[in-house]
DNA sequence: AGTATCTTCTACGGATCGTAGAACTTCTAC
DNA sequence: GTAGAAGTTCTACGATCCGTAGAAGATACT
């Protein structure tokens, strides 16, 4: 599983709070308060770009940068990775998902239970959900 | 979120695997195909007692190792500090959850939807679960 | 007491990450 | 059209984590 480090996050919050591209200036302001130099910046864009949670388009001399998922998508996928490292049945999974849903605000639980219908009503066949 | 190594997680798996409290030695015939020597058992074994994954109890001369939590508490919470991670409001978190769900198997969906019946009617009143 | 077993301490090499300077490229303004 | 500004790439260094294990100390059997 691909990790992020504190400073990659930081930065990817940056993109997801953005309304859209922005440059390696733009993000840096956004983190002035750490006072990094803009090669640092762009350091962590490139790595960013490596581990393919970024791209970035050119545009003039400077580049925009984007996140590649929106922050929904990639926690999701995040749980899913920690999900599949529960082993390989399906009952392994369906311990660890009670087990999770046990453990869920009230609030959230509601949130579940309509994504759930939702999603049960949607596709009664399983996986395979195109990224939208 | 502390994270676990490729041995660490193997060493894990063993303990997760066995049926009680197992010795250093134990562990390592259970991963005779890495060949590894007894002390790097021991420092792994070591290194998750610190992170708090692992306990161990003195019987005699050897210690007995065992995880201090099930696979499936242990997965589940990893899933939360991934879910906590999406932001500060429940709509942020709800929002992953739907994406969330939204991926999951039709199983997994099913297994999911017992388990949050269960839990609505067991505790209508939100968080604070005692681990059991 | 000697020996086998187990533990602790120390260490090293590779990988990742925060951090940034040096040097190269590309606009723009005179 | 050339100099300076703004941007980018390359290289690098120190910290931390992890796989790996030897050396040396502690403990128990015989």
């Amino acid at each position: 599983m691909l990790r992020l480090g504190e400073l990659e996050r930081a930065v990817m919050d940056v993109l997801w709070s953005a309304p859209g591209p922005v440059t390696a200036r733009v993000v840096s302001d956004a983190l002035s308060d750490r006072s990094l130099a803009l090669t640092t910046v762009l350091t962590v864009l490139s790595r960013l770009e490596a581990k393919g949670y970024v791209s970035r388009m050119r545009d003039g001399r400077a580049h925009h940068y984007a996140a590649t998922a929106t922050r929904e998508e990639h926690v999701a996928g995040l749980m899913h990775e920690v999900l599949d490292t529960a082993g390989e049945s399906s009952d392994d999974r369906s311990a660890v998902l009670a087990r999770f849903v046990g453990q869920v605000s009230r609030e959230e639980a509601e949130a579940l239970q309509t994504a759930l219908a939702e999603a049960l009503r949607r596709r009664p066949g399983g996986r395979e959900v195109p990224t939208e």
